[in-house]
DNA sequence: CGGCGGAATTGACGTGGATCAATTACGATC
DNA sequence: GATCGTAATTGATCCACGTCAATTCCGCCG
Protein backbone atom coordinates (compact mmCIF):
# COMPACT_ATOMS: atom_id res chain seq x y z
CA UNK A 1 0.00 0.00 0.00
CA UNK A 2 2.58 2.54 0.83
CA UNK A 3 4.49 1.03 -1.65
CA UNK A 4 1.84 1.93 -4.07
CA UNK A 5 1.76 5.39 -2.91
CA UNK A 6 5.27 6.09 -3.48
CA UNK A 7 5.42 4.85 -7.28
CA UNK A 8 2.12 6.22 -7.28
CA UNK A 9 3.90 9.14 -10.00
CA UNK A 10 4.50 6.44 -12.36
CA UNK A 11 1.33 6.41 -12.66
CA UNK A 12 0.47 9.79 -13.88
CA UNK A 13 -1.45 9.06 -17.25
CA UNK A 14 -1.19 11.99 -19.51
CA UNK A 15 -4.46 12.17 -21.45
CA UNK A 16 -4.59 12.29 -25.56
CA UNK A 17 -5.23 15.60 -26.20
CA UNK A 18 -2.52 16.77 -23.31
CA UNK A 19 -0.08 14.42 -25.26
CA UNK A 20 2.82 15.65 -26.96
CA UNK A 21 2.35 12.90 -29.23
CA UNK A 22 -0.92 13.72 -30.55
CA UNK A 23 -0.17 15.00 -33.75
CA UNK A 24 2.40 11.66 -34.79
CA UNK A 25 -0.82 9.45 -33.15
CA UNK A 26 -3.94 8.11 -33.55
CA UNK A 27 -5.72 12.09 -32.43
CA UNK A 28 -4.18 13.06 -35.26
CA UNK A 29 -6.72 15.46 -37.32
CA UNK A 30 -9.54 14.35 -35.07
CA UNK A 31 -11.72 17.15 -33.66
CA UNK A 32 -11.65 17.82 -29.50
CA UNK A 33 -14.40 15.79 -28.61
CA UNK A 34 -13.75 12.95 -30.58
CA UNK A 35 -10.57 12.67 -29.00
CA UNK A 36 -12.34 12.71 -25.55
CA UNK A 37 -14.19 9.79 -27.06
CA UNK A 38 -10.75 8.17 -27.91
CA UNK A 39 -9.44 8.83 -24.92
CA UNK A 40 -12.03 7.08 -22.70
CA UNK A 41 -11.10 3.83 -24.18
CA UNK A 42 -7.23 3.65 -24.03
CA UNK A 43 -5.87 1.88 -21.52
CA UNK A 44 -2.36 3.83 -19.89
CA UNK A 45 -0.26 1.45 -18.18
CA UNK A 46 2.92 1.55 -15.87
CA UNK A 47 5.95 1.73 -17.51
CA UNK A 48 7.38 -1.54 -18.34
CA UNK A 49 11.40 -2.16 -18.52
CA UNK A 50 13.65 -3.69 -20.82
CA UNK A 51 12.82 -7.23 -21.75
CA UNK A 52 9.53 -7.04 -21.11
CA UNK A 53 7.23 -8.22 -23.52
CA UNK A 54 4.15 -6.43 -24.66
CA UNK A 55 2.73 -9.65 -26.32
CA UNK A 56 4.22 -12.79 -28.16
CA UNK A 57 3.97 -14.84 -31.19
CA UNK A 58 0.72 -16.50 -31.24
CA UNK A 59 -1.00 -14.72 -28.28
CA UNK A 60 -4.43 -13.88 -28.79
CA UNK A 61 -5.10 -10.37 -30.33
CA UNK A 62 -7.45 -7.95 -28.38
CA UNK A 63 -4.74 -5.03 -28.36
CA UNK A 64 -3.04 -1.98 -30.18
CA UNK A 65 -0.51 -1.16 -28.90
CA UNK A 66 1.02 3.21 -29.13
CA UNK A 67 4.73 3.33 -27.60
CA UNK A 68 4.06 6.77 -26.09
CA UNK A 69 7.97 6.78 -24.27
CA UNK A 70 10.91 4.41 -24.68
CA UNK A 71 10.96 1.84 -27.74
CA UNK A 72 10.03 -1.49 -28.60
CA UNK A 73 11.34 -3.94 -30.85
CA UNK A 74 8.77 -6.38 -32.96
CA UNK A 75 10.14 -9.60 -34.15
CA UNK A 76 9.82 -13.68 -35.10
CA UNK A 77 11.18 -15.81 -32.84
CA UNK A 78 12.11 -19.35 -34.61
CA UNK A 79 12.46 -22.47 -33.06
CA UNK A 80 15.98 -22.60 -32.34
CA UNK A 81 16.25 -19.76 -30.40
CA UNK A 82 16.99 -17.48 -33.04
CA UNK A 83 14.85 -14.51 -34.18
CA UNK A 84 14.55 -12.12 -37.01
CA UNK A 85 13.93 -8.05 -35.86
CA UNK A 86 11.00 -7.17 -38.06
CA UNK A 87 11.46 -3.41 -36.62
CA UNK A 88 11.75 -0.93 -34.08
CA UNK A 89 8.97 1.23 -32.92
CA UNK A 90 9.64 5.04 -31.35
CA UNK A 91 7.22 7.22 -29.49
CA UNK A 92 3.85 7.49 -31.25
CA UNK A 93 3.88 4.39 -33.51
CA UNK A 94 1.45 1.74 -33.33
CA UNK A 95 2.01 -2.08 -32.83
CA UNK A 96 -0.04 -4.85 -33.83
CA UNK A 97 -1.85 -3.92 -36.65
CA UNK A 98 -0.50 -7.37 -38.74
CA UNK A 99 -3.06 -9.29 -35.89
CA UNK A 100 -6.26 -7.94 -37.29
CA UNK A 101 -6.63 -10.21 -39.77
CA UNK A 102 -6.95 -13.23 -37.48
CA UNK A 103 -6.76 -12.52 -34.50
CA UNK A 104 -3.70 -13.38 -33.05
CA UNK A 105 -0.27 -11.87 -32.57
CA UNK A 106 2.14 -13.00 -35.97
CA UNK A 107 5.51 -11.55 -34.37
CA UNK A 108 6.34 -10.99 -30.81
CA UNK A 109 7.29 -7.53 -29.42
CA UNK A 110 10.08 -6.82 -26.58
CA UNK A 111 10.33 -3.19 -24.78
CA UNK A 112 13.99 -2.24 -25.27
CA UNK A 113 14.02 -0.02 -22.17
CA UNK A 114 11.80 1.58 -19.70
CA UNK A 115 9.07 2.80 -21.96
CA UNK A 116 5.57 3.90 -21.67
CA UNK A 117 2.99 2.45 -23.81
CA UNK A 118 -0.75 3.24 -24.40
CA UNK A 119 -3.18 0.08 -25.21
CA UNK A 120 -6.00 0.34 -27.29
CA UNK A 121 -8.69 -2.32 -27.48
CA UNK A 122 -9.20 -2.99 -30.96
CA UNK A 123 -12.83 -4.07 -30.98
CA UNK A 124 -14.03 -0.48 -29.30
CA UNK A 125 -11.36 1.04 -31.48
CA UNK A 126 -13.51 -0.18 -34.52
CA UNK A 127 -16.65 0.59 -32.85
CA UNK A 128 -15.64 3.92 -32.16
CA UNK A 129 -14.31 4.34 -35.70
CA UNK A 130 -17.57 3.39 -37.02
CA UNK A 131 -19.14 6.38 -35.42
CA UNK A 132 -15.93 8.77 -36.05
CA UNK A 133 -15.28 9.01 -39.83
CA UNK A 134 -11.94 11.29 -39.29
CA UNK A 135 -10.78 8.52 -36.65
CA UNK A 136 -11.31 5.74 -39.14
CA UNK A 137 -9.74 7.76 -42.06
CA UNK A 138 -7.12 8.26 -39.51
CA UNK A 139 -6.62 4.18 -38.93
CA UNK A 140 -6.24 3.60 -42.69
CA UNK A 141 -3.83 6.24 -43.03
CA UNK A 142 -2.42 4.40 -40.07
CA UNK A 143 -2.23 1.06 -41.67
CA UNK A 144 -1.66 2.10 -44.89
CA UNK A 145 1.89 4.11 -43.59
CA UNK A 146 2.54 0.83 -42.04
CA UNK A 147 2.18 -0.58 -45.52
CA UNK A 148 4.11 2.03 -47.22
CA UNK A 149 7.16 1.77 -44.42
CA UNK A 150 7.31 -1.85 -45.08
CA UNK A 151 7.64 -1.71 -48.96
CA UNK A 152 10.33 0.81 -48.25
CA UNK A 153 12.01 -1.79 -46.12
CA UNK A 154 11.51 -4.46 -49.07
CA UNK A 155 13.21 -2.22 -51.57
CA UNK A 156 16.20 -1.37 -48.97
CA UNK A 157 16.36 -5.29 -48.30
CA UNK A 158 16.07 -6.41 -51.65
CA UNK A 159 18.67 -4.33 -53.87
CA UNK A 160 20.61 -2.19 -51.30
CA UNK A 161 24.09 -3.33 -49.84
CA UNK A 162 25.41 -3.27 -46.65
CA UNK A 163 26.71 0.33 -46.26
CA UNK A 164 23.36 1.67 -48.03
CA UNK A 165 21.50 -0.15 -45.61
CA UNK A 166 23.26 1.01 -42.52
CA UNK A 167 22.82 4.62 -43.76
CA UNK A 168 19.25 4.55 -44.69
CA UNK A 169 19.06 3.26 -40.89
CA UNK A 170 20.83 5.67 -39.13
CA UNK A 171 19.07 8.56 -41.49
CA UNK A 172 15.20 7.08 -40.61
CA UNK A 173 15.97 7.09 -37.39
CA UNK A 174 17.37 10.87 -37.20
CA UNK A 175 14.43 11.78 -38.96
CA UNK A 176 12.06 9.55 -36.48
CA UNK A 177 13.64 11.66 -33.58
CA UNK A 178 13.34 14.67 -34.97
CA UNK A 179 9.97 14.37 -35.45
CA UNK A 180 9.30 13.61 -32.21
CA UNK A 181 11.16 16.70 -30.85
CA UNK A 182 14.21 14.97 -30.25
CA UNK A 183 17.85 15.62 -31.49
CA UNK A 184 18.12 14.86 -35.09
CA UNK A 185 21.94 14.65 -34.97
CA UNK A 186 22.78 13.48 -31.85
CA UNK A 187 21.21 10.29 -30.19
CA UNK A 188 21.33 7.04 -28.07
CA UNK A 189 20.58 3.46 -30.26
CA UNK A 190 18.31 1.58 -27.63
CA UNK A 191 18.98 -1.66 -29.92
CA UNK A 192 22.17 -3.73 -30.08
CA UNK A 193 24.31 -4.48 -32.90
CA UNK A 194 23.08 -7.84 -33.31
CA UNK A 195 19.92 -6.41 -33.21
CA UNK A 196 20.48 -3.61 -36.22
CA UNK A 197 21.89 -6.65 -38.31
CA UNK A 198 19.11 -8.90 -37.46
CA UNK A 199 16.74 -6.40 -38.17
CA UNK A 200 18.68 -5.10 -42.32
CA UNK A 201 19.82 -8.50 -43.22
CA UNK A 202 23.53 -8.43 -42.08
CA UNK A 203 26.07 -10.10 -40.18
CA UNK A 204 26.51 -8.42 -36.38
CA UNK A 205 30.48 -8.26 -37.72
CA UNK A 206 29.10 -5.94 -40.54
CA UNK A 207 27.33 -3.45 -38.76
CA UNK A 208 30.49 -3.03 -36.65
CA UNK A 209 32.26 -2.55 -39.52
CA UNK A 210 30.37 -0.31 -41.06
CA UNK A 211 30.33 2.12 -37.98
CA UNK A 212 33.90 1.85 -37.78
CA UNK A 213 34.63 2.99 -41.60
CA UNK A 214 31.48 5.99 -41.25
CA UNK A 215 33.32 7.01 -39.32
CA UNK A 216 36.65 6.55 -40.56
CA UNK A 217 35.05 8.89 -43.29
CA UNK A 218 33.78 11.49 -41.29
CA UNK A 219 30.33 10.73 -41.65
CA UNK A 220 29.47 9.93 -38.19
CA UNK A 221 30.83 9.64 -34.43
CA UNK A 222 29.98 6.53 -32.82
CA UNK A 223 30.88 5.59 -29.79
CA UNK A 224 29.11 2.62 -28.20
CA UNK A 225 25.41 3.65 -28.55
CA UNK A 226 25.55 7.02 -28.76
CA UNK A 227 25.42 8.18 -32.20
CA UNK A 228 26.12 11.50 -33.74
CA UNK A 229 25.33 12.52 -37.06
CA UNK A 230 28.07 14.71 -38.64
CA UNK A 231 27.22 14.31 -42.42
CA UNK A 232 24.05 13.91 -43.05
CA UNK A 233 24.12 14.94 -46.60
CA UNK A 234 27.04 12.13 -47.27
CA UNK A 235 24.64 9.36 -45.58
CA UNK A 236 22.22 10.57 -48.01
CA UNK A 237 23.99 10.32 -51.10
CA UNK A 238 25.13 6.54 -50.02
CA UNK A 239 21.49 6.23 -49.55
CA UNK A 240 20.71 7.51 -53.03
CA UNK A 241 23.67 4.71 -54.22
CA UNK A 242 25.48 6.40 -56.90
CA UNK A 243 27.50 3.10 -56.41
CA UNK A 244 24.11 0.98 -57.08
CA UNK A 245 24.60 -2.63 -58.94
CA UNK A 246 21.63 -4.96 -58.82
CA UNK A 247 19.14 -4.54 -61.44
CA UNK A 248 19.85 -1.27 -63.76
CA UNK A 249 18.07 -2.85 -66.34
CA UNK A 250 15.45 -1.69 -68.32
CA UNK A 251 11.89 -4.24 -68.04
CA UNK A 252 9.85 -5.41 -71.02
CA UNK A 253 7.16 -3.45 -72.06
CA UNK B 1 -20.60 1.75 -83.19
CA UNK B 2 -20.80 -1.85 -85.22
CA UNK B 3 -17.13 -1.92 -83.20
CA UNK B 4 -18.44 -1.62 -79.61
CA UNK B 5 -21.34 -4.19 -81.06
CA UNK B 6 -18.69 -6.69 -81.75
CA UNK B 7 -16.46 -6.59 -78.96
CA UNK B 8 -19.46 -6.33 -76.63
CA UNK B 9 -19.29 -9.52 -74.42
CA UNK B 10 -16.00 -8.26 -73.22
CA UNK B 11 -18.06 -5.94 -71.23
CA UNK B 12 -19.74 -8.73 -69.14
CA UNK B 13 -19.47 -7.52 -66.13
CA UNK B 14 -20.00 -9.84 -62.71
CA UNK B 15 -21.46 -8.98 -60.34
CA UNK B 16 -19.89 -9.35 -57.03
CA UNK B 17 -22.62 -11.81 -55.70
CA UNK B 18 -21.96 -14.00 -58.82
CA UNK B 19 -18.30 -14.09 -58.94
CA UNK B 20 -16.10 -16.66 -58.32
CA UNK B 21 -14.00 -14.53 -55.91
CA UNK B 22 -16.12 -13.42 -53.30
CA UNK B 23 -15.08 -15.25 -51.25
CA UNK B 24 -11.44 -13.93 -51.07
CA UNK B 25 -12.45 -10.08 -52.29
CA UNK B 26 -13.66 -7.68 -49.92
CA UNK B 27 -17.74 -9.30 -49.87
CA UNK B 28 -15.81 -11.96 -47.92
CA UNK B 29 -18.22 -12.38 -44.78
CA UNK B 30 -20.80 -9.76 -45.52
CA UNK B 31 -24.28 -9.81 -46.04
CA UNK B 32 -25.94 -10.04 -49.21
CA UNK B 33 -27.78 -7.13 -49.48
CA UNK B 34 -24.50 -5.22 -48.14
CA UNK B 35 -23.04 -6.84 -50.91
CA UNK B 36 -25.45 -5.37 -53.80
CA UNK B 37 -24.14 -2.13 -51.93
CA UNK B 38 -20.55 -2.58 -51.99
CA UNK B 39 -21.06 -4.20 -55.52
CA UNK B 40 -22.93 -0.03 -56.96
CA UNK B 41 -19.56 1.53 -56.45
CA UNK B 42 -17.64 -0.72 -58.15
CA UNK B 43 -16.55 0.08 -61.65
CA UNK B 44 -15.88 -2.85 -63.60
CA UNK B 45 -13.53 -2.11 -67.02
CA UNK B 46 -13.41 -3.84 -70.45
CA UNK B 47 -10.19 -6.09 -70.39
CA UNK B 48 -6.38 -4.55 -69.98
CA UNK B 49 -3.69 -5.75 -71.89
CA UNK B 50 -0.09 -6.90 -71.05
CA UNK B 51 1.97 -3.50 -70.34
CA UNK B 52 -1.38 -1.44 -69.64
CA UNK B 53 -1.02 0.88 -66.45
CA UNK B 54 -3.19 0.72 -63.85
CA UNK B 55 -1.34 3.56 -62.46
CA UNK B 56 1.98 4.88 -61.80
CA UNK B 57 4.11 6.15 -59.10
CA UNK B 58 3.26 9.91 -57.88
CA UNK B 59 -0.57 9.66 -59.61
CA UNK B 60 -2.80 11.19 -57.72
CA UNK B 61 -4.90 8.24 -55.63
CA UNK B 62 -8.44 7.78 -56.04
CA UNK B 63 -9.54 4.17 -56.12
CA UNK B 64 -8.78 0.91 -54.92
CA UNK B 65 -7.93 -1.88 -57.66
CA UNK B 66 -8.77 -5.53 -57.62
CA UNK B 67 -7.68 -8.23 -59.86
CA UNK B 68 -10.50 -9.87 -61.42
CA UNK B 69 -8.66 -12.06 -63.93
CA UNK B 70 -5.62 -12.31 -64.97
CA UNK B 71 -1.79 -11.03 -63.22
CA UNK B 72 -0.52 -7.39 -62.11
CA UNK B 73 2.76 -6.42 -61.33
CA UNK B 74 3.70 -3.16 -58.92
CA UNK B 75 6.82 -1.61 -58.61
CA UNK B 76 9.20 1.40 -57.91
CA UNK B 77 10.51 2.78 -61.12
CA UNK B 78 14.18 3.96 -60.61
CA UNK B 79 15.54 7.52 -62.67
CA UNK B 80 18.10 5.13 -64.34
CA UNK B 81 15.09 2.85 -65.88
CA UNK B 82 15.56 0.22 -63.75
CA UNK B 83 12.55 -1.36 -61.52
CA UNK B 84 12.20 -2.88 -58.45
CA UNK B 85 9.69 -5.55 -58.56
CA UNK B 86 7.49 -5.22 -55.11
CA UNK B 87 4.68 -7.78 -55.66
CA UNK B 88 2.69 -9.99 -57.60
CA UNK B 89 -1.37 -9.65 -58.02
CA UNK B 90 -3.70 -12.19 -58.72
CA UNK B 91 -7.38 -12.78 -59.04
CA UNK B 92 -9.08 -11.49 -55.92
CA UNK B 93 -5.94 -9.30 -54.33
CA UNK B 94 -6.16 -5.61 -53.97
CA UNK B 95 -3.52 -3.13 -54.59
CA UNK B 96 -3.22 0.64 -54.22
CA UNK B 97 -3.83 -0.02 -50.17
CA UNK B 98 -0.58 2.31 -49.59
CA UNK B 99 -1.57 5.06 -51.30
CA UNK B 100 -4.09 6.16 -49.00
CA UNK B 101 -2.04 7.71 -46.67
CA UNK B 102 -0.54 10.59 -49.03
CA UNK B 103 -3.10 10.10 -51.50
CA UNK B 104 -0.37 9.62 -54.19
CA UNK B 105 0.69 6.13 -55.00
CA UNK B 106 3.95 5.16 -54.04
CA UNK B 107 4.56 2.53 -56.41
CA UNK B 108 3.43 1.96 -60.44
CA UNK B 109 1.21 -0.96 -61.06
CA UNK B 110 1.18 -2.39 -64.71
CA UNK B 111 -0.92 -5.53 -66.30
CA UNK B 112 1.54 -8.74 -66.98
CA UNK B 113 -0.84 -10.35 -69.44
CA UNK B 114 -4.82 -9.53 -70.36
CA UNK B 115 -6.57 -8.94 -67.11
CA UNK B 116 -9.98 -7.79 -65.70
CA UNK B 117 -9.60 -5.32 -62.66
CA UNK B 118 -12.52 -3.97 -60.76
CA UNK B 119 -12.00 -0.45 -59.32
CA UNK B 120 -13.38 0.90 -56.20
CA UNK B 121 -13.62 4.37 -55.57
CA UNK B 122 -11.94 4.75 -52.20
CA UNK B 123 -13.84 7.96 -51.14
CA UNK B 124 -17.25 6.12 -51.85
CA UNK B 125 -15.70 3.11 -50.37
CA UNK B 126 -14.66 4.52 -46.85
CA UNK B 127 -18.47 5.85 -46.40
CA UNK B 128 -19.66 2.71 -47.08
CA UNK B 129 -17.67 1.06 -44.55
CA UNK B 130 -18.79 3.66 -42.32
CA UNK B 131 -21.76 2.44 -42.15
CA UNK B 132 -21.43 -1.13 -43.04
CA UNK B 133 -19.35 -2.51 -39.75
CA UNK B 134 -18.35 -5.74 -41.65
CA UNK B 135 -17.49 -4.32 -44.46
CA UNK B 136 -15.34 -2.01 -42.45
CA UNK B 137 -13.98 -5.22 -40.48
CA UNK B 138 -13.04 -6.88 -43.95
CA UNK B 139 -11.26 -3.78 -45.16
CA UNK B 140 -9.24 -3.35 -41.98
CA UNK B 141 -8.42 -7.41 -42.49
CA UNK B 142 -7.65 -6.72 -45.80
CA UNK B 143 -4.92 -4.00 -44.63
CA UNK B 144 -3.82 -6.52 -41.58
CA UNK B 145 -2.85 -9.04 -44.61
CA UNK B 146 -1.00 -6.48 -46.58
CA UNK B 147 1.17 -5.91 -43.61
CA UNK B 148 1.33 -9.67 -42.61
CA UNK B 149 2.46 -10.81 -46.11
CA UNK B 150 4.85 -8.24 -46.11
CA UNK B 151 6.21 -8.72 -43.26
CA UNK B 152 6.96 -12.36 -43.93
CA UNK B 153 8.50 -10.96 -47.48
CA UNK B 154 10.63 -9.13 -44.93
CA UNK B 155 11.53 -12.36 -43.35
CA UNK B 156 12.49 -13.63 -46.59
CA UNK B 157 14.50 -11.14 -48.05
CA UNK B 158 16.36 -10.80 -44.91
CA UNK B 159 17.86 -13.81 -43.65
CA UNK B 160 16.92 -16.62 -46.39
CA UNK B 161 19.16 -17.43 -49.56
CA UNK B 162 18.40 -17.76 -52.95
CA UNK B 163 17.55 -21.18 -52.87
CA UNK B 164 14.70 -21.02 -50.03
CA UNK B 165 13.35 -17.44 -51.89
CA UNK B 166 12.84 -19.00 -55.08
CA UNK B 167 11.24 -22.26 -53.00
CA UNK B 168 9.05 -20.20 -51.47
CA UNK B 169 7.94 -17.80 -54.00
CA UNK B 170 6.98 -20.87 -55.99
CA UNK B 171 5.30 -22.16 -52.94
CA UNK B 172 2.99 -19.31 -52.46
CA UNK B 173 2.23 -18.99 -56.32
CA UNK B 174 0.91 -22.55 -56.02
CA UNK B 175 -1.02 -21.83 -52.85
CA UNK B 176 -2.77 -18.62 -54.21
CA UNK B 177 -3.45 -20.61 -57.90
CA UNK B 178 -4.99 -23.63 -55.21
CA UNK B 179 -7.16 -20.38 -53.14
CA UNK B 180 -8.30 -19.76 -56.43
CA UNK B 181 -9.29 -23.06 -57.97
CA UNK B 182 -6.59 -23.20 -60.62
CA UNK B 183 -3.95 -26.25 -60.35
CA UNK B 184 -1.52 -25.93 -57.57
CA UNK B 185 0.67 -28.18 -59.17
CA UNK B 186 0.79 -27.29 -63.08
CA UNK B 187 0.86 -23.61 -63.96
CA UNK B 188 2.21 -20.98 -66.18
CA UNK B 189 4.34 -17.79 -64.98
CA UNK B 190 3.11 -14.36 -66.35
CA UNK B 191 6.17 -12.64 -65.21
CA UNK B 192 9.67 -13.16 -66.94
CA UNK B 193 12.98 -14.14 -64.86
CA UNK B 194 13.62 -10.91 -64.26
CA UNK B 195 10.63 -10.07 -62.69
CA UNK B 196 10.90 -12.61 -60.43
CA UNK B 197 14.82 -12.12 -59.62
CA UNK B 198 13.82 -8.15 -58.72
CA UNK B 199 11.05 -9.17 -56.51
CA UNK B 200 13.59 -12.11 -54.73
CA UNK B 201 15.89 -9.40 -54.24
CA UNK B 202 18.36 -12.05 -56.93
CA UNK B 203 20.21 -11.78 -60.27
CA UNK B 204 18.52 -13.26 -63.24
CA UNK B 205 21.22 -15.45 -63.96
CA UNK B 206 20.96 -17.00 -60.20
CA UNK B 207 16.82 -17.31 -60.63
CA UNK B 208 17.80 -19.44 -63.72
CA UNK B 209 20.29 -21.57 -62.46
CA UNK B 210 17.82 -22.30 -60.07
CA UNK B 211 15.25 -23.09 -62.07
CA UNK B 212 17.94 -25.74 -63.34
CA UNK B 213 18.57 -27.01 -60.41
CA UNK B 214 15.54 -27.82 -58.81
CA UNK B 215 14.42 -29.14 -61.75
CA UNK B 216 17.55 -32.03 -61.64
CA UNK B 217 17.13 -32.28 -58.01
CA UNK B 218 13.49 -33.89 -58.87
CA UNK B 219 11.36 -30.73 -57.29
CA UNK B 220 9.81 -29.14 -60.62
CA UNK B 221 9.45 -30.09 -64.03
CA UNK B 222 10.12 -26.27 -65.93
CA UNK B 223 9.65 -25.88 -69.18
CA UNK B 224 9.92 -22.02 -69.95
CA UNK B 225 6.97 -19.90 -68.41
CA UNK B 226 5.53 -23.42 -67.49
CA UNK B 227 5.85 -24.81 -64.18
CA UNK B 228 5.16 -28.15 -62.45
CA UNK B 229 5.49 -29.27 -58.68
CA UNK B 230 6.95 -32.62 -58.61
CA UNK B 231 7.86 -32.54 -54.77
CA UNK B 232 5.94 -29.98 -53.32
CA UNK B 233 7.67 -31.78 -50.02
CA UNK B 234 10.64 -30.92 -51.12
CA UNK B 235 9.86 -27.49 -51.29
CA UNK B 236 8.92 -26.94 -48.23
CA UNK B 237 12.09 -27.95 -46.36
CA UNK B 238 14.27 -25.97 -48.38
CA UNK B 239 12.47 -23.14 -47.29
CA UNK B 240 12.01 -24.37 -43.94
CA UNK B 241 15.67 -24.06 -44.36
CA UNK B 242 17.83 -26.93 -43.27
CA UNK B 243 20.74 -25.42 -44.14
CA UNK B 244 19.78 -22.01 -42.74
CA UNK B 245 22.60 -19.83 -41.95
CA UNK B 246 22.56 -16.09 -40.19
CA UNK B 247 21.65 -15.15 -36.97
CA UNK B 248 20.96 -18.35 -35.19
CA UNK B 249 22.34 -16.93 -32.04
CA UNK B 250 20.74 -15.97 -29.02
CA UNK B 251 19.11 -12.78 -28.73
CA UNK B 252 19.77 -10.49 -25.19
CA UNK B 253 17.39 -10.59 -22.62
C1' DC C 1 37.84 -2.82 -6.53
C1' DG C 2 38.21 -7.12 -8.95
C1' DG C 3 36.28 -10.56 -11.62
C1' DC C 4 32.81 -12.24 -14.76
C1' DG C 5 29.90 -12.45 -19.01
C1' DG C 6 27.88 -10.63 -22.83
C1' DA C 7 28.64 -6.96 -26.52
C1' DA C 8 31.54 -5.06 -29.68
C1' DT C 9 35.49 -4.79 -32.39
C1' DT C 10 39.02 -6.44 -35.45
C1' DG C 11 41.39 -9.69 -38.44
C1' DA C 12 41.79 -13.77 -41.60
C1' DC C 13 39.47 -16.55 -44.63
C1' DG C 14 35.83 -18.79 -47.50
C1' DT C 15 31.82 -18.69 -50.44
C1' DG C 16 27.22 -17.60 -52.37
C1' DG C 17 25.69 -15.15 -55.59
C1' DA C 18 26.66 -10.94 -58.62
C1' DT C 19 28.84 -9.64 -62.75
C1' DC C 20 30.60 -10.25 -67.28
C1' DA C 21 30.36 -12.61 -71.54
C1' DA C 22 28.74 -15.91 -75.00
C1' DT C 23 25.37 -18.79 -76.85
C1' DT C 24 20.84 -20.46 -77.62
C1' DA C 25 15.96 -20.37 -77.83
C1' DC C 26 11.57 -18.09 -78.56
C1' DG C 27 8.01 -15.11 -80.23
C1' DA C 28 6.61 -11.44 -83.01
C1' DT C 29 6.39 -9.48 -87.62
C1' DC C 30 6.18 -9.46 -92.40
C1' DG D 1 9.50 -19.41 -93.29
C1' DA D 2 13.37 -15.89 -92.68
C1' DT D 3 14.73 -12.03 -89.67
C1' DC D 4 15.23 -9.65 -85.60
C1' DG D 5 14.99 -8.51 -80.78
C1' DT D 6 14.45 -9.93 -76.28
C1' DA D 7 14.47 -13.72 -72.77
C1' DA D 8 16.74 -17.42 -70.98
C1' DT D 9 20.48 -20.37 -70.23
C1' DT D 10 25.18 -21.53 -69.23
C1' DG D 11 30.02 -20.81 -68.06
C1' DA D 12 33.98 -18.23 -65.97
C1' DT D 13 35.44 -14.94 -62.75
C1' DC D 14 35.21 -11.82 -58.84
C1' DC D 15 34.03 -9.64 -54.58
C1' DA D 16 30.92 -8.23 -50.75
C1' DC D 17 29.75 -10.04 -46.97
C1' DG D 18 29.23 -14.09 -43.97
C1' DT D 19 31.77 -17.13 -40.92
C1' DC D 20 35.23 -18.30 -37.65
C1' DA D 21 38.33 -16.92 -34.14
C1' DA D 22 40.71 -13.93 -30.97
C1' DT D 23 40.80 -9.78 -28.27
C1' DT D 24 39.02 -5.85 -25.99
C1' DC D 25 35.58 -3.32 -23.81
C1' DC D 26 32.04 -2.31 -20.62
C1' DG D 27 28.29 -2.95 -17.35
C1' DC D 28 27.17 -5.51 -13.43
C1' DC D 29 27.51 -7.52 -8.92
C1' DG D 30 29.58 -9.16 -4.90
Amino acid sequence: MADRKIISFENIKVACKNCSLATLCLPMGLAPEDVERLDAIVKRNRPLHRGDHLFRQDDSFHNLFVVKTGSVKTYAPSEDGGEQVLGFHLPGEIIGLDAILNNRHGCSAKVLETSAVCELPFDRLEDLAANVPSLQHQLYRLMSKEIADETHMLMLLGKKNAEERLAAFLLSLSNRFKRRGFSSTDFYLSMSRHEIGSYLGLAVETVSRLFTRFQDEGLVRVERKHIQIIDREGLESLVAGQRNHRDQQQAPS
